[in-house]
DNA sequence: TTCATAATGAAACAATGTTTCAAGACGTTT
DNA sequence: AAACGTCTTGAAACATTGTTTCATTATGAA
C-alpha cells in the first residue's frame, strides 16, 4: 500500500477501475513528470535535470520514469516538444502587420526574446543541451509548425514577388542559421556581451531583409 | 620503481636530474596526453573522452592528469586551442588570391571543410560539446588568431570601399554567425542531408558576398 | 645518511543513467 | 469467491563518469 501521508500522484488514482483508467492515469503522470522537469530545467538550467532529482520532485523511483519514457532520451524529446510548443506561441503572439517586412521584423524580435526568455528551452531545442537527444521525425515536424509563420511570411512574400528567390524552405533555412549563428554564438560565450550580440542581432535582420527584399542599402 | 616492461612514456625521463628535468618532462608529458585525448576524440567523438580512457591509453593513474590539467575543463582547454590551431593551419592553405571575393569563397570553403573533417574540434570549439567548458581570454584570443585571415582580407575590403560597413569586426561576425549557423544546424540534426546543407551553405557565402560587397544579385 | 617535502597510484567517493528482481497489486478464470 | 498468471512497483544494485583521499614511495636538501 502506499504511504497515504505523502501526496503521492501516482496514488491519486489507482482506485479506479475503468478499462482505461491506466492509460489516463499514465497520461496524466507524464505530464507531470514533464512540467516536474521543466520546471527544474527552467530554474537550475538542463544540465539540472536528472532523472533522480525529476523522481524527487515526483516523490517516486526511478523506475517510473523509465516506464513512462524510456529513457532519459524520452524525457528529452518531451522537453524539445514542450519547447516547440512556446516557440510557436511565441510567434503566434507577434501581431500581424500589413507590411511583410515589419511583420519578419517582429517575429525575428520574438525568436531573439524567446532565446532570452527561455534559454533552457532554446538550448534543449537548438543548443544540443542534452547531447543523447537528436531530434527525429515527430520533433523535426514539431520545428516545422513552430516556424510555420516564417514559411508563411516568407512564401507571401515570394509570391508579391519582393523575393527573387524561389524556394521558401531554402530562405526559411538562410535567416534562421544566419540569427540561430547569432544566438548560439552568444549562448556558447563566443561573443562577449549581451549588447553586442543584440546589436549583430538586429543588423543581421537588416541584412536579410535587405538582401531578400532587394532594397537599397 | 616502474614496471620498466610497460613503455611508460611517465617513467622515460624519471632518470634526469637536473634542475628543470621535472618542467620538462611535464610539458612532454601534458603533450602526449593532449595527442591522446585527441586521438581518442577524432575516432571516436568528444563525448568519448574520459579521463579514464586518457589514462589507459597513457598507462597512467587518472591523478597524473589532474595534476597536468586540474581538472577535465583543463584538458578540454587544450583540445580547444589544438582546435584553433588547426583551423588556423586550414585558413593559410589557402592559397591568396588577388580577387577579395574570390579568396573570401575559398576561406569560407575552408571552414566548411574543418567542420566536416574535424568535427570533433569544431564541436569542442563550437558545439559546445564540453559543456562544462566555456571558452575564457586566452581560449577566445586563439579563435581570434585562427579568424585572422577573415578579419584581414574583410579589413582590407573596407579599406577598398568594397563593403559600406566601416567596423571589421562586427562584419566579420555577422558572416561568421551565419556561416556556423548553418553547420551547427546541420550537425546538429536541425537540416538533415549535407548537400542541403552544402547547398544552403554556398547559397548563404554568395548572398554574404552580394550583400556586403554591394554587386547585382 | 637522514629527514622533510612532494609526487604517486590504488582505492574510495559522489553523482549519473539504467537494470534487476523479489514483493505486491490487479484482472481474469475457474 | 478463490486461485492463478500477468503486470507494476520500488529499493537496491550496476556501470560509468569526474574527482579526491591517503598510505606509500620517491626526491632532494641538510
Amino acid at each position: 500500500m502506499q504511504d497515504s501521508s505523502k501526496i503521492n500522484p501516482i496514488a491519486a488514482h489507482k482506485a479506479t477501475t475503468y478499462p482505461d483508467a491506466k492509460l489516463q492515469h499514465a497520461e496524466l503522470l507524464k505530464r507531470s513528470m514533464i512540467e516536474a522537469a521543466a520546471s527544474i530545467m527552467q530554474q537550475s538550467g538542463p544540465e539540472a535535470v536528472t532523472i533522480r532529482r525529476v523522481a524527487e520532485k515526483m516523490e517516486c523511483p526511478t523506475k517510473i520514469i523509465y516506464n513512462l519514457f524510456g529513457s532519459k532520451e524520452g524525457l528529452a524529446k518531451e522537453l524539445f516538444l514542450e519547447g516547440c510548443k512556446l516557440l510557436a506561441a511565441a510567434f503566434r503572439d507577434v501581431p500581424e502587420d500589413a507590411d511583410l517586412e515589419m511583420y519578419l521584423r517582429g517575429l525575428g524580435e520574438a525568436y531573439w526574446d524567446f532565446s532570452r526568455n527561455y534559454t533552457s528551452y532554446y538550448m534543449v531545442m537548438f543548443g544540443g543541451a542534452f547531447s543523447e537527444f537528436k531530434p527525429e521525425e515527430e520533433s523535426l515536424q514539431a520545428i516545422g509548425t513552430a516556424l510555420q509563420q516564417f514559411i508563411t511570411i516568407i512564401t507571401k512574400a515570394i509570391e508579391q514577388g519582393l523575393i527573387a528567390e524561389k524556394d521558401p524552405i531554402l530562405v526559411v533555412n538562410l535567416v534562421w542559421a544566419s540569427l540561430h549563428g547569432i544566438i548560439h554564438l552568444y549562448l556558447g560565450g563566443h561573443i562577449q556581451s549581451e549588447w553586442t550580440a543584440k546589436n549583430l542581432y538586429d543588423r543581421s535582420v537588416s541584412h536579410l531583409i535587405h538582401t531578400f527584399f532587394g532594397n537599397e542599402r
